[in-house]
DNA sequence: TTGAAAGCGCTAACAC
DNA sequence: GTGTTAGCGCTTTCAA
């Protein structure tokens, strides 16, 4: 174990110290073309005893190939992220690709900075959430030439693909549920949502679908910050408060619902008779709440997977054709708080 | 708007565009050294127009500067480090750096992956979580010759910086309130945690303070993988079938503490009379349940903001002098379920 | 205030 | 199977 190693090492140091070209060095290190075992060993041998990593800088540049993938995410705060990150990583593992996560809080102006940072270290693929980008962000993911994955949402126009759900559709689709079994007084909680497009989408879908069947929202309430769980039995006691007559709460997401949940059970309240609840997003978190919040799976893993098998399959030579418009159907779960139609 | 930009754009693009030399454009680019005003303009109109994004593989290689912070985590779906990147975020927004995610899964091979790849990458700092790394990974972490702090734990020796919480003592000190509030008859659930080093070490100083006392755990039960919340409900369910005259559960994470706290509540257990309860982290995800459960504050946004902030000092030119062994003392809040002693 | 030359550490392409 | 040469797109350094 040498001490001194301020300068970091390079090819030419494990060349020098194994007696091999710097070339087939580099050979042997990326498992490129043939090389004798002898050689391979000795080589092997030196880098290991170095210590030596390879520069991946120098190697991208010289190559023209960065192995990155960059994940634009609003939010890692929220476990739907991370759990779509999961479902990258599961077929990224498999390759040579890495994902590099960037984070923008819901904010366009910070997409497009971190769009720009990370195109700036020349990935292979984009995958991003959402549709809605600033005209400057989509130029460049145009401009970038690479394969660019939208995902979570598939209500407007990809740049290139687009993997998620109808959040508009899945809006849709509980309203009806709700209607079907009978409730007629609907309340709302959710997000305060001018950023948050999908939220939105399915809240325009919610309330689309109720005027249908000549039903407005009788009460609405948003949050933003704090705990969830605190937020959603805070907003729901006030709501019922305010709207005694209420008969079903349609929350934004699971977390909210289920504070509501648990409010209305220690108020005692007959649940799904006298008031049925849904959440959205299925996070297998809550199971082993004393109630099944009724939900609608988000798919999150199944985005990942999809969008990471997109880039890879586009990525190969020669790339391999894939669908790149993919549509997921999110089943609802009644749990045990949504009476069936 | 052209199209045909298959080619990535360069500088010499810029420079020909604008018909200033490339060097001159690199400067008004990064605003480095002292360019005229006309100059500058017209630079800046011209990487405009192209839409031109700097290619940062090229620059790092040459300026042998890369403003990347790798950050090395065991896991994103835990909330602790989620919560931990959010702290490094906060210090690191304000700066030139970008932090960039590893992620271990606990496994030490993969760390050492992980950590190879990423330090391929010549990042100019490491925050990694633990102070348990193979011997090959604590190689690299040396041999890289940059700010490397280690975080979470302080119950060891550090390769370089470390900020935390000594778990063993967390672990002594819940002990302690146990046993002064009168407890008498202690239960503890928790993951299998063989590669958990952070939960192990609560574990044994937690058994070692009651051993002080004379106590011994009366049972004790393992889980690994699936939805906390049930988990926690499952297992306080088997165990109090087990040993009913348990007086206290001990829970080695929040999730599972709030499992067991509605599943007791439900049973109508007298809390924290009949039996007390804790858990640890202090998720503030948990406000909003019907009591608030004894746990222990884990210091995960001040943990990621301290880590960040050595990194940003020691990366100043001069480094900035910084205590580099930060070890925070997390509070017991005793919420509802753990008697005063 | 601006420009020209050299080279960062590696790999593509071609020779041997 | 192995080595040589010429860059990759920038920044450093030094000269003008």
């Amino acid at each position: 174990m040498t001490v001194e190693n301020k300068r970091p090492l390079t090819l030419r140091d494990v060349s020098e110290a194994s007696g091999v070209s710097e070339m087939t060095v580099s050979r042997v290190l990326r498992n490129r073309g043939d090389v004798s075992e002898a050689t391979r060993a000795r080589v092997l041998a030196a880098a290991k005893a170095l210590g030596y990593v390879p520069n991946k800088i120098a190697g991208a540049l010289a190559s023209n190939r960065v192995n990155l993938i960059a994940v634009i995410i609003p939010s890692l705060s929220n476990m739907v992220f991370p759990e779509v990150l999961t479902g990258i990583n599961r077929v990224l593992e498999d390759t040579e690709l890495q994902p590099v996560v960037g984070v923008t809080d819901y904010l366009p102006e910070k997409e497009e900075r971190v769009l720009y940072e990370i195109l700036s270290w020349r990935p292979s693929g984009v995958i991003i959430a959402g549709l809605e980008h600033s005209d400057a962000a989509r130029a460049m993911l145009k401009a970038a030439g690479i394969p660019v994955v939208e995902i979570m949402d598939t209500d407007g126009k990809p740049v290139d693909a687009m993997v998620g759900i109808s959040h508009r559709r899945a809006g849709r689709e509980m309203a009806r549920a709700i209607v079907e079994a009978g409730y007629r007084r609907i309340g709302f909680m959710g997000t305060k949502m001018p950023l948050d497009h999908r939220a939105r989408k399915r809240f325009e879908g919610f309330t689309e679908k109720l005027a249908k069947h000549g039903i407005e929202i009788a009460d609405r309430a948003f949050y933003s910050g704090g705990s969830a769980l605190a937020k959603g039995r805070e907003m729901t006691a006030q709501m019922l408060a305010r709207s005694p007559d209420l008969d079903f709460l349609y929350y934004s997401n699971d977390m909210i619902g289920a504070g509501g949940l648990l409010y209305l059970l220690e108020k005692g309240y007959d649940i799904p008779g006298r008031i049925g609840l849904a959440g959205f997003n299925g996070v297998e978190l809550l199971q082993g709440l004393p109630r099944q919040l009724a939900t609608m799976d988000a798919c999150r893993l199944e985005i990942g997977r999809k969008a990471a098998e997109i880039i890879v399959a586009r990525l190969e030579t020669p790339p391999r054709e894939v669908e790149n418009q993919v549509v997921l159907t999110p089943k609802i779960s009644y749990g045990d708080t949504l009476k069936r139609g």
